[in-house]
DNA sequence: TTAAAAATAGTGTGCGCACACGAAAATTAT
DNA sequence: ATAATTTTCGTGTGCGCACACTATTTTTAA
């Protein structure tokens, strides 16, 4: 491992000189500068980042504006728990990240928990862009402080934070598409399950909805998709009734697709026979859903890896602020399709984290 | 950021006597240790990993012996980018790998291999053990030495490394048939086809059939599974030949299964007709497979996240070594079901590193 | 009681780098 | 020529910790 002070040595010239030329710092004739860069060049030297960090001490405080969980929608837990293990990993290197959580049905919350973050003055944000118009109301104030931000899991068109990272919704749609058909080969209908949301949120499920269409519409122009329209997810019996109704309506519906998080809620509405035969797809590895995966009622789950999306978040974010890296504009994690097979060892980097934070 | 002189402080002793205390070396009366570590534990201190390995000069040497790797088969790339990107991390730590490539198709160059890697005494061995005898012999010289050593990608039933790394192929085979049958909806034959090994190596590919024939075992008994068994792939001729009188004398044949990575090879033996007709099932993301999933000759590949496997081995020594973390016994990769749409998000980490490495 | 030995605690140095400060050399003004 | 600037470069300190060495206190032996 070579050392500034190696290259000092050998350049003739002291660690000083050697800083300055490093980080561009000036003070440095050309002559001694080219001697200098090429020894550096040659012995193929880099800063060791552990003792650079060391003495920057480095204080960045990374912000995150995330949306709470609890029991029965524990999706947001997941991108949670990445960020928590990524956070764990660049404490090492002087990046500090705290949380701040919001209601996410409740707009003001989202504001209040973002004033709340601000008072910290974080070098960087990280945040889900949940509401359109108070989305645009806290970019707006982030980029006057210059203060970047990125995007997690929810990307808004028309802004353009640092980086987004999350998953290509209309693709993930799509391959849901494609594994519906697969699995419909008699060519019966399907049912498309969807709240109807008031507000122009979830553009991700929107995304979703397009791909899947999309994929019928170019390959099975033939095959019908229905669509049911429900109020919400959390009232079981206005649920079923709908959902019964509905597939009396179109009883050659054989295989329902929920673009949401929340299919297990579905699952529990139907009858036995019913989850026997109905081909059902839907997204997201809450451990509900996983739950109806491995006892198949579901057929396919297409994660959007919640746990990597927070883990990559604090990664590109502090790999920013340290070794001044550029953002990646978009990251798209992978669209992982899960069966009851593979469930397990694809989620296992999240429950390796989750038992080690218990011990 | 609470440091060991603030927790001395607090405590009325020495920084030494906290560290004695911090690492258990004794020296220390029970009365002071008892009030050091009460106040170790209100102030939730825990100590710098940066400062620690900065100070530690912690110097590691993981050798790796791997498989090297060429244009025409070039699956053993995926691994090394993936222990390379880890080395740039932990380098960072104090611990550095080198790499000890074999011809693996070559016992002889395997165990040469294995005895440059011991002249530079390495700290920790990372190896796939491709040969059964030779790993047998190497295996019993690391015991005698005490070097710990991890199996990466290949595991050997009866040996016990202190983890393996790679996937469950008995279960990446078992979905590989689940994926077929859900797209032979007609329930035509199957076709599967394998190297005959003449070693007992490969212990993957054989699981990988096996699980591939217990899915229809155990869900669809009548389906006809039937095998052709090639001398090599690297052979076009032959290959074609032996393909083409394959499916000639088995004119139901809906879909070939290929449990190796070379199925792009048997694209290339195929006509255009067989090419769109014919439902081709994988193994590994190498380029050449990556180009028939796209054009669409190929319909599923199943990656064993070659990148994250070397990745991962990396992580898992150097934490061992550095933060003696115990190994985990048997660290299964995900099952990546890969399709057209999807492999390129899903290798998306192999990529971000590759273009990195080429700035 | 004092000396010797053992147990306990304190001090100092260096890991590789960043950065402030001051010294030397080169340039310009007087 | 010397003084005043400016450019160029060397030196020193500290980041938080590990570990060796030394100093102090306590215990035991004489």
């Amino acid at each position: 491992m070579v050392r500034i002070k190696d290259i000092a040595l050998e350049a003739n010239v002291s660690e000083g000189t050697v800083d300055r030329v490093l980080h561009n710092r000036g003070g440095v004739s050309k002559k001694t500068e080219e001697k200098v860069k090429k020894i550096l060049e040659r012995r193929n030297f880099s800063i060791n980042p552990v003792a650079s960090a060391l003495a920057m001490k480095n204080n960045h405080h990374v912000a995150v504006l995330i949306p709470e969980y609890n029991e029965t929608d524990s999706f947001w837990k997941l991108p949670y728990l990445g960020l928590l293990k990524a956070s764990e990993e660049v404490k090492n290197i002087g990046v500090n990240v705290s949380y701040f959580k919001f209601n996410h049905y409740n707009p003001e919350s989202f504001l209040a928990s973002y004033f709340k973050l601000m008072e910290i003055q974080p070098t960087a944000v990280i945040m889900v862009p949940m509401f359109l118009k108070e989305t645009h109301v806290i970019v707006g104030e982030l980029n006057k402080n210059k203060v970047p931000y990125v995007f997690l899991n929810v990307d808004i068109e028309g802004l353009s934070p640092h980086a987004y990272i999350g998953q290509d919704s209309y693709t993930s749609g799509f391959i849901a598409g494609k594994l519906m058909k697969l699995s419909l080969c008699d060519a019966s209908d399907c049912g498309i399950l969807q709240i109807n949301t008031k507000m122009g949120d979830n553009q991700a499920i929107l995304k979703r909805v397009k791909g899947f269409k999309d994929y019928y519409e170019t390959e099975f122009k033939s095959v019908l998709l229905h669509e049911l329209s429900i109020s919400s997810f959390g009232d079981a019996e206005n649920l079923a009734s709908s959902v019964h109704s509905f597939l009396e309506e179109f009883p050659n519906i054989g295989g329902l697709f929920v673009p949401s998080s929340r299919i297990s809620a579905l699952v529990k509405v139907l009858s036995e026979t019913q989850r026997n035969t109905l081909k059902l797809i839907g997204f997201d590895n809450t451990p509900q859903n996983v739950t109806c995966l491995k006892n198949g009622s579901v057929l396919f789950l297409i994660s959007q890896k919640p746990f990597d999306q927070g883990y990559e978040a604090i990664r590109m974010v502090s790999d920013y602020l340290v070794r001044n890296k550029e953002f990646k504009e978009k990251r798209y994690l992978p669209i992982d399709i899960l069966t009851k097979e593979n469930v397990d060892y694809n989620d296992a980097n999240q429950h390796i984290f989750e038992t080690d934070l218990n011990s």
